[in-house]
DNA sequence: ACCGGATTGTTACCATATAGAACAATTGGC
DNA sequence: GCCAATTGTTCTATATGGTAACAATCCGGT
């Protein structure tokens, strides 16, 4: 049974659905393809009990030991407000221990503790594993490509401010 | 491989902020990339208070006359619970009528109206300028090979199950 | 030392996007 | 006619992110 046909009109004479104007636009293929990334990621970092924020989160700070929660928030492109509940996640779940930062009272000084880290580095090799998979159809050339080409849209800034510091 | 003992994020060890193992994935850098398309989209598409799903649905069905929303929801990789509330606000707006599909009262033949397609035309101007901007420093052919890459990743299907037509 | 503005973390609320389950009406194969 | 599949719908849940307001703290100028 097919019934995808010309049943209720015509979608392009043989059943074809068209879209050429939003596959013509870099950013629907962007928003496909990351879909693609983000929802194999999640299955695969939910066999951690983490997701994307809570494993980038960890990253940093196992990176970046002491570092506060506004410098993570900066790294990570996020609000602030957003680390907290972050790393309220990672605090309970004893990943994560917030410390206070010497020298200023209302700063944190996260770091990971032992927990955490045995966690990472599991994830990370799974992490390595889904990047493979969907990458599968790109040589290593490629991959090389598309990582250059998306980080020179990372860098683009159309408006911002980011002179202070 | 080796993760995490190299520590490879310490340039500066003393104002910079590490995110080595981030940086070195696709899908993060994907995901920053798609983070700036989709802010810079949202804003844009706000004039005409649309957003990125109304707008691809709009699209679609313009491209697609008497489109059903099950075709929708599978042209666009969504689910078709999503696509109702989309076509409800385009309808609702007066963008997208629903007409029953001659042949089967179950599903609905989505037309664009006069208004929609005016709209339509409006905002895909405005979507044609912020991909230039956010593009701005690639070159027409790094935009190719962008769009390239992408729609190899677009095709990667990991669950393999879609050969019915 | 004081004051006021900036910073850090926090909480609360909202918007967007998506998945999934359950359901009614309808279709279509048998 | 029966029953499974399909279409649309509603409800719920999750994830991600932004804004706004607030307390505590810091810092710089006076």
């Amino acid at each position: 049974m097919k019934q995808t046909d010309a049943k209720a009109g015509d979608e392009k004479s043989d059943g074809e659905i068209g879209q050429a104007d939003l596959l013509g636009l870099i950013g629907y293929n962007m928003k496909r393809a990351y879909m693609l990334f983000y929802q194999d990621l999640k299955q695969n970092l939910a066999e951690f009990d983490l997701r994307q924020r809570t494993f980038s989160v960890l990253s940093l700070v196992i990176e970046n030991p002491n570092i506060s929660q506004i410098e993570v928030a900066r790294t990570l492109g996020i609000e602030r407000s957003g680390t907290v509940v972050i790393v309220d996640e990672l605090e309970e779940r004893g990943l994560v221990v917030r410390e206070r930062a010497p020298g200023d009272r209302r700063a944190y000084a996260l770091a990971v503790t032992d927990a955490g880290k045995a966690l990472y580095r599991k994830a990370i090799k799974r992490i390595a594993d889904h990047e493979d998979r969907i990458l599968s159809d790109l040589s290593q050339s490629d991959r090389k490509d598309l990582m250059a080409l998306l980080r020179r849209i990372h860098m683009v800034d159309k408006g911002g401010k980011q002179s202070e510091d």
